[in-house]
DNA sequence: TTGACATATTCCCATATCGGCATCTATAGT
DNA sequence: ACTATAGATGCCGATATGGGAATATGTCAA
């Protein structure tokens, strides 16, 4: 079985860098894709192909005006990724103390051989 | 060039639903692969899969506790991704007003030809 | 040492992905 | 009708993925 689709939701969706980076610029204000081509540095058909998959997944609204078609984020839809970040939230509030008092204690060397390191190379 | 790699950052290691439900799961204590396995109904090769994916990106931190590996969610490095998703967050109160209005103004017909749709089936 | 237990790694495979490039569709202007 | 412009789609190819099953590594205990 291969890697969810990209569409399959919006955690996928927004794994890939340059739709996180199309949903920043079309926050403020909606933009049509010349414009998004155009400001980020990517082929039109990159661009196109990139709103096809935030589109499936509510990410981004399209209207159309003349030839050119205005998309804009929906916020709504990145707030269930806000809120299951967010529940980790009072964890790492916790490390930030975790850390302070290593810091404090870093006089005492204490060689515990059970703290894991990551892995080295073979 | 295919996808990026799933241990590329924790945007990527997110977006897969069996590490998702892994974070939370070792977000309050650490826990041996064999609890994570039973606990989520994952077979064990693939939690350990799961897991050496959530370790490269720093979403994870082991010990070792005798024959067995002791996971625990590291929260500070969720917290990139709460922000990121945060910025957006001004932007939902508004459409939520959007929202608020469209529905009182559900009185006033408007056939607007403009306003897009989710496209059809072909 | 041998065996049991816990976890990690390897192999296999069907599949979606992203970038380039070419092409198709749709709208506007003349 | 013709042309230009804006955008969408199709085709190609290299590649990482996740599940399953088998196997390897590592640790404890007798």
């Amino acid at each position: 079985m291969p890697r969810a689709a990209t569409t399959s939701d919006a955690f996928n969706a927004i794994a890939e860098p340059r739709r996180r980076e199309i949903l920043s610029y079309l926050a403020l204000e909606e933009r049509p894709v010349g414009d998004i081509a155009a400001g980020l540095g990517i082929l039109q058909p990159s661009v196109s192909k990139h709103l096809r998959v935030l589109r499936d997944v509510g990410l981004v609204r399209v209207r159309r005006d003349g030839r050119r078609m205005l998309y804009r984020t929906d916020a709504e839809t990145i707030r269930p990724l806000h809120e299951w970040t967010g529940q980790f939230e009072r964890f790492w509030r916790h490390q930030l103390n975790r850390v302070k008092e290593r810091a404090e204690r870093k006089s005492a060397p204490e060689p515990s051989r059970t703290e894991s390191q990551p892995r080295e190379e073979p």
